[in-house]
DNA sequence: GCCAACGTTGGC
DNA sequence: GCCAACGTTGGC
């Protein structure tokens, strides 16, 4: 059982459009990094809990909890030619990209990133990190409670 | 829209 | 296998 931290643009998943899912399930669709594909595809355990962020907005933050409920499969979205996560590269006999699905837990308090940079107890976050660009990583069991305590102050 | 930081590609 | 050039991410 491990934690994560997965990024999403509001603007094409949401953790309200996670919600309104079939299932309150979506794939992962879209990671083109070895290392974020990686951890789907070996790391992850079908009931890990991942927190759900919120990127490349407004304002960034952790916006819910989800479930990672899937196997890894293949992308899809690698064969399709006008999706802008084609990968002339990639052909069906070997994928390159694969990914999970995951499954709406919680919508939360929103924890704006400018906040949980505040927290001393997150400082070594990977989400933190200087640079950090990696959409999906792990999260130790002291940062997800420490985060679990600040969703709970706030509500 | 800018730009820092990082990842990937491809020539050598 | 190095590394320069380029592309992408993502906060601001």
């Amino acid at each position: 059982m491990q934690y994560w931290l997965m990024k999403s643009e509001p603007d094409e998943v949401s953790i309200d459009d996670l919600a309104r899912a079939p299932g309150q399930t979506v794939p992962w669709f879209g990671v083109r990094n070895y290392q974020a594909r990686n951890f789907m595809r070996d790391a992850m355990q079908v009931g890990d809990l991942a927190l759900f962020y919120h990127s490349g907005c407004a304002e960034p933050g952790i916006a819910g909890i989800c479930e990672v409920c899937s196997a890894p499969y293949p992308d899809e979205t690698q064969f399709v030619a006008d999706s802008p996560y084609f990968d002339a590269k990639a052909v069906r006999e070997s994928p390159r990209w694969l990914l999970r699905d995951v499954r709406f837990v919680a919508k939360t308090p929103y924890l704006t990133l400018g906040e949980l940079r505040q927290v001393p107890e997150l400082a070594t976050m990977r989400l933190l990190a200087r640079g950090n660009r990696l959409s999906i990583t792990p999260v130790t069991n002291e940062e997800w409670a420490c985060i679990q305590k600040l969703m709970m102050e706030r509500q």
